[in-house]
DNA sequence: GGTTCCCATTGATACGGATCAAGCGCCAAC
DNA sequence: GTTGGCGCTTGATCCGTATCAATGGGAACC
């Protein structure tokens, strides 16, 4: 609807339509979060455009400079690294609301490649200007460390995953988590459709596609969800939140 | 030797002593690096102090309210988190010119434990100061977001050893990664004392600590290390990246 | 100097997930 | 409507690491 550059509009609506954080759903969740509307003006003029990306595409790959952060305003993203031996690691799904391309700051170039796993929607936020506009409102700088911070603190959790957990319990606090993040964005915590593929996610838990499969499917013959292909709903959340608990029967 | 407080020395030269980031030799790693030496001398006023931690004690843990970072003086640390049924992963250990605590921005507060594991001196900075003084100084806005885009950075790289290597690659993976960081701090690469036990590196690793133990003796046996209770020494180190480059042969 | 405790090594065995393999269903292209 | 390909499921088997267990060695404490 909002879409940029190709229907020749005045330029003045077109602006108001391009980026508007004060009347973006997200900006609860992004980085505005909590600054004033006078403020969140100033945020807005920063932010160049929006773009569309479509399912399949990669918005960047590890090695291109970066110049902006991305703030995933609608869709779904894959987030993956890969060593030099060519092995991938996918290192986190993003929806809306959450920032993508930090990792990028300490090298001035991408490390992750970012691809859409379906019809998305970012703002790209140039990080030149980001940092400048930060040092002149206190509270967008704090809201970014934080982001930063956030991030750390979810890599620790992957990490425990990896680590320490067992295939079964790594499946239950993927479900689990996303279904938390669904529903703080208005959308059913029960039932839900997953982007990725069963290679993608176990590529994101340490394990191969097989194993996601036959966890999905023992879950299923237990009660605890119900899956058809991509479709997932969750019928007894508090059994899945007993398999984190390391509860000891099996 | 500048130890704090309990010594009753004249203030001014007291607060010489202190903290000099312009006459430390860590600057050109730690959050100093780029600055001029007059905003050098801002961020040495920031710091209020030096503290000592000895061996086996934690300068702070999970849950402890955030105040202040911590940059690594000399010594060396373990950070890791525990799991709400009481799993221990650790996320990293941290030696001199190395920040501790960024996890805790996002929540003001701790969100891991840090551990000393030899007698350690840490200069401590006042967040909120840093915030304010980094909104002063670009360049040191700038390293700080730097700092943190690396930790995500090394962060998504024990995500690929964790979720794609095998247990001699990460251990390889391991030692290369140590022997570089005491290089770059004028140690010797090839040979040093782990200050850790098997078992945090294999909590680290993902692994229990037979199984470091017995590729250790592997290594050994294959000629690419020695090794004697926590000494190390690297004899063989492109054999060492061979393993990495997941070579075909065993 | 001896005791104790913690850490490390090594061996035997068990088990979880990888790997190999076959078959199915769905969607897109023709 | 048919064909091909990709993603998913399920089964059989294999391999790597965990687990269990016993022993050894070094450092701290008495």
């Amino acid at each position: 609807m909002t879409t940029t550059g190709t229907i020749p509009i005045q330029e003045v609506s077109l602006k108001n339509l391009r980026v508007a954080c004060s009347s973006c759903s997200l900006r609860e969740l992004c980085l505005p979060l909590g600054l004033s509307s006078e403020e969140m003006i100033q945020l807005e003029t920063l932010i160049s455009q929006r773009t569309r990306i479509k399912k399949g595409e990669q918005l960047y790959s590890a090695g291109d400079p970066m110049s902006s952060l991305y703030a995933v305003r609608l869709g779904f993203f894959k987030m993956s690294v890969v060593s030099e031996d060519g092995r991938e690691q996918v290192t986190g799904f993003q929806m809306a609301g959450e920032l993508l391309g930090m990792d990028a700051i300490s090298s001035d170039s991408h490390t992750c490649s970012a691809i859409a796993l379906e019809d998305s929607e970012v703002c790209e936020i140039p990080f030149t200007e980001l940092e400048q506009l930060s040092r002149n409102i206190p509270s967008l700088q704090h809201n970014f460390y934080k982001v930063l911070s956030r991030e750390i603190v979810r890599d620790h959790g992957v990490m425990m995953l990896l680590g320490n957990m067992k295939a079964e319990e790594r499946l239950a606090a993927f479900l689990i988590n996303l279904s938390q993040r669904f529903a703080l964005r208005g959308y059913s915590s029960k039932n839900f459709i997953l982007r990725m593929t069963r290679e993608e996610i176990g590529s994101y838990l340490g394990l191969k596609l097989e194993t996601i499969s036959r966890s999905f499917s023992k879950f299923q013959d237990q009660g605890f969800i119900r899956v058809s292909n991509k479709e997932v709903e969750i019928t007894d959340l508090p059994a899945l939140k007993a398999i984190l608990s390391g509860c000891p029967e099996k």
